[in-house]
DNA sequence: CGTCTGAGCGCG
DNA sequence: AAAGCGCGCTCAGACG
């Protein structure tokens, strides 16, 4: 059952309508204030809401205390479906303008409309139904049926067509665990950050001044350096006094100055650590983004081309290990952190099929198993030549090790490299479950049209910038189609626990391969269980039966340093 | 005065 | 030794 829903002047639209978009009843009006108690009635027959953009209204109904089982966003479905090779050959892709690679905007807009102004926070109610002007009902009805309309056209080769409806799924699911993640908040305790900042730094200074620690480095650095107006904030600055101190660096890059013995480096990078957990995690972070105990990010899904989640707004996806000790549980609860192990080569060993390396891969650590078979049992130099070869390394040590790596691994290797070829010559490549990279740039298009060897030598480089791109697209973006359905897998069992009337956890907190569930201790067994039966069932959504292992890590914690 | 870019560094 | 992929944020500095 699907249960259409569009902004109207009065309030919202519903009107249920078949798979196909082939509306079955008559639409019916909502007033604003009652539409929260009608979505949470209409939910009891568990329809997939069909709605412009998740983030219009799944926010609010979650202030109103209602939360739903599945959707079908169209704006992250019409961004997959207008590029995905599988539609490729659809009248709705064909009709699509596409991005490019050096494009911003994540989708054109045909039938749906840009997105509106950010809600005001104290408007909630005014807020269920999105204020600025919105797709009708009957676009939003016209939009899913050409979207349904593609995807039954989508290829059925080895199983293409339901990959990609796989996909779409598990974008929509991914688009309401953003904002339930970012409704819940991760637990955050501000005493704890302000105990680890005032450790390092001192106590917190009055606005627009350096704290204590900070400034007594900076006049240390002054005295060394001969440099009594030194800003050590300014690269250009701090370049020129350490040039006149016969420093010769090109960067003022950490790695770069830990080269160098002068008795100014120390201070120099204790000062640049300190200063940049100042600036970017200090008291003023923690006046912006904490509230009531909890850390409210936005994350932007769909906000990769590769299929990764964004964040805006509070460096979500950056929180520096220093600060992970303000991440603590509730009392009675425990942070549960687990991270999938290996994930990237893991997804490269069932994309290529290479059974060599899916024996390595049967080892729990994987960079282990590849050292024994090829490396002299080396590991480090194991993980980077494998990592070298899904991001495309040349030169250095990784740029080495690839013949080897080559020779013993044929298949996987091939299949970076096909990719790699494949986005030198313009042509996209796709993820596991169906996501296409962008055509290519501006750039490339016209760099092949190069007569002189200047031109052709910049092409080339353009060219193999892009290779590198493509080869890794094909890996980073099957890790976050797995990365996806198994959030939607564990989001799926958190409610079933919940819904049996069991202790459950929350999903409070996602990272490209790594979640965490804020939960009660009595229920900790349950969730670690439902954490890697979700990994399972990911593996076996993307790939089916294949013998290779994606195992999860799990750490139960107070707080979020103390895992890993 | 605001907006943009590059350097640098945080995360995977 | 410091590369090869994907991001966001802050600051300095340049420009209009």
């Amino acid at each position: 059952m699907y249960l259409l829903l569009a902004a109207h002047p009065d309030g919202a639209a519903i009107q249920e309508s078949d798979a196909a978009g082939v509306a079955v009843a008559e639409p019916r009006l909502v007033r604003k204030a009652e539409l929260a108690g009608v979505v949470s009635v209409l939910e009891k027959s568990r329809p997939r809401w069909v709605w412009n953009r998740t983030q219009d209204w799944y926010p609010a109904m979650l202030q109103a205390g209602v939360e739903l089982e599945r959707c079908h966003d169209l704006t992250l479905c019409r961004a997959i479906l207008v590029h995905s090779e599988f539609t490729a050959h659809t009248g709705y892709a064909r009709s699509a303008e596409k991005l490019t690679q050096d494009d911003e905007m994540p989708v054109p807009p045909r039938v749906l409309q840009p997105p509106p102004p950010p809600a005001e926070q104290d408007a909630l109610f005014d807020d269920l139904v999105p204020r600025s002007t919105q797709p009708s009902l009957n676009e939003i009805r016209a939009e899913f049926a050409a979207q349904q309309h593609a995807l039954g056209q989508a290829s059925r080769e080895e199983g293409r067509q339901h990959r990609l409806k796989l996909l779409l799924a598990a974008e929509s699911a991914g688009a309401m665990i953003a904002a339930e993640m970012q409704f819940t908040g991760v637990p955050w305790q501000e005493a704890l950050h302000e105990e680890i900042l005032e450790g390092h730094l001192g106590p917190r200074p009055p606005a627009g001044h350096r704290p204590a620690r900070l400034e007594a480095l900076c006049n240390e650095l002054r005295g060394i350096l001969q440099s009594p107006k030194l800003n050590p904030d300014s690269p250009q600055d701090l370049m020129r006094a350490l040039h006149r101190n016969g420093i010769e660096v090109k960067t003022t890059r950490q790695w770069e100055l830990k080269e160098s013995k002068h008795p100014a480096i120390e201070p120099l990078l204790e000062y640049k650590k300190l200063s940049r957990l100042f600036a970017a995690n200090g008291w003023s972070w923690l006046d912006a983004w904490v509230s009531e105990g909890r850390f409210r990010p936005e994350y932007v899904v769909g906000g990769v081309v590769s299929g990764r989640w964004a964040s805006r707004g509070g460096g979500a996806l950056q929180i520096p290990r220093q600060i992970r000790g303000a991440v603590h549980a509730d009392p009675g609860h425990k942070l549960i952190v687990a991270d999938a192990s290996q994930l990237e080569p893991r997804v490269l060993v069932a994309l290529a099929q290479d059974s060599k390396m899916a024996e390595a891969a049967r080892d729990k650590d994987l960079y282990a198993g590849i050292a024994a078979q090829g490396f002299g049992g080396d590991r480090s130099k194991a993980k980077i030549a494998l990592l070298g070869a899904i991001y495309g390394a040349t030169t250095g040590e990784s740029g080495r090790l690839m013949p080897q790596l080559t020779r013993t691994y044929p298949r996987a290797v091939g299949f970076v490299e096909q990719a790699a070829r494949d986005g030198e010559g313009g042509r996209t490549v796709t993820s596991r479950l169906g996501r296409s990279s962008p055509p290519p740039s501006e750039r490339w298009i016209r760099s092949q049209q190069s007569t002189t060897a200047e031109e052709q030598r910049r092409a080339d480089s353009i060219a193999r910038s892009r290779g590198r791109f493509t080869r890794n697209f094909v890996v980073q973006g099957s890790a976050a189609d797995w990365a996806s359905c198994w959030l939607a897998e564990l989001r799926r069992r958190l409610r079933t626990a919940r819904a049996d009337g069991l202790p459950a956890g929350e999903l409070v907190f996602f990272l490209h391969d790594e979640v965490m569930v804020h939960a009660p201790t009595e229920s900790v067994e349950a969730c670690i269980n439902a954490i890697e039966e979700a990994a399972a069932a990911a593996k076996e959504l993307l790939f089916g039966r294949v013998p290779v292992e994606f195992p999860v890590s799990v750490a139960v914690v107070d707080s979020y340093d103390k895992a890993k």
